[in-house]
DNA sequence: TAGCTTTTGATAGTAATACTATTATTTTTG
DNA sequence: CAAAAATAATAGTATTACTATCAAAAGCTA
């Protein structure tokens, strides 16, 4: 995907980090390598010891950038999610018939991820596997409700709101929309996990996509107006 | 829920603990106090010191019946899976109609959780929202691939194997059915979630019930026969 | 380019975690 | 009652997740 802008940047709550990460060579290193480390080793082996060391920078130079590594991947999660609105707006923009444009939607967000040259730092694959690991545990824990009030999950609450609009503009009768929205970015990360770890739990292989299964699913659910 | 049996037992890979703790009062204890906390102070807080200190017991006795607190987590939420697959199969057990059936089994999976009087040191309720907020973190890890072949996750992928089935015998050129019974089993827990900790992205309150929205979800899937 | 500020690095230190090992004491049971 | 099994007590280790302090390097500015 190409940007007009090359400074363009995705905007996450300031309050992930303590210094911006996109505002010196450090800061990027810091993104760059934790992505690549988070990703190899999983994020409970993942120590901001470790990534000073691979690196060649200091443990306490890290946390001049982040508090802390929940911190850290509220950061990488905000932006790939911030990464993927913004992707999802650019292109479902332009499409004014509602199907279509919640057909268009779904295939992106079910999509396998593919690289954004227009950040050199930012792994888009890697970071989209980190998110299919880890991002649940950024919100299952017990600070989950201040966490929420200070605005750590805006971007994807606003993602669902997004596609909770599409599925009202298709059938505004349907009686859950806000919950199919939230079924369906959740199931893909889920999916995509069950298709690496459990691959008898799911259809989704080299033939079947996500994209079909999700596409099938939303618009079954919407053509209906018997059941429930 | 009412056994005919008194001695009924859930059971879950041996693996998962050192010494079984259905053997001994103390490690009934250890079960039941474990849920408590867990539920009190999250997965990430909890500690078999603090557990230690809470039942009156040594760090090291625990250690004796778990070998440490994610193969606890491994035996909690398998003993809930089992006991949600005990009582699937209990009543569906005689339902002839497909279409029945599936309505029912969905019914009790997405139910909100009765207390279950057969198990004295077990809070099923709480038990619930363990398997809400943590059941994820059990297999969003490095060791998933391992421990899936050891077994760990047996009862869980045999629950969805049930649902699998029971969809296949309603619709049998339904072309997702692994992925429909994976999603509506995760998807629940997700649902439960939202409905605590982010109510604008579920339409689950106290009026509209989970098992109205998966009910009308799955029965619609697999009523279509077009798109995808 | 000297001098000031900012950034980064190095070192040290702390409390807690997640254990393991050993030995003592209590409880069970044959 | 003696032996075996279970539990408790104590100590110890490596690692984690930080915080604090000070030194060195880099950048910027008059």
């Amino acid at each position: 995907m190409k940007h007009l802008l090359k400074t363009f940047k995705i905007a996450v709550n300031e309050k992930t980090y303590v210094k911006d990460p996109d505002s010196s060579e450090l800061g990027k290193k810091i993104v760059e390598n934790s992505i690549l480390m988070i990703q190899e080793m999983g994020f409970e082996s993942f120590t901001f010891k470790k990534l000073g060391d691979k690196i060649g920078s200091n443990e306490s130079s890290i946390y001049r950038y982040f508090e802390n590594k929940h911190k850290l991947l509220l950061y990488l999660t905000s932006w790939y999610w911030g990464w993927l609105e913004y992707q999802l707006v650019f292109s479902t923009n332009s499409i004014s018939d509602p199907e279509e444009k919640l057909e268009k939607a779904i295939a992106l967000i079910t999509r396998p991820v593919e690289m954004d040259a227009s950040f050199e730092h930012i792994n888009e694959m890697l970071l989209h596997q980190i998110v299919v690991n880890e991002y649940s545990k950024s919100y299952l824990t017990k600070e989950v409700d201040t966490e929420n009030k200070e605005g750590y999950f805006e971007i994807y609450k606003r993602l669902i709101t997004r596609m909770f609009e599409m599925i009202v503009a298709v059938n505004k009768d349907y009686p859950y929309p806000h919950s199919l929205a939230s079924t369906v970015l959740e199931g893909v990360l889920h999916q995509y996990f069950l298709r690496e770890h459990f691959p008898t739990l799911t259809d989704c292989n080299n033939q079947v996509t996500p994209t079909q299964y999700f596409t099938h699913l939303v618009f079954n659910s919407l053509k209906a107006s018997t059941y429930g």
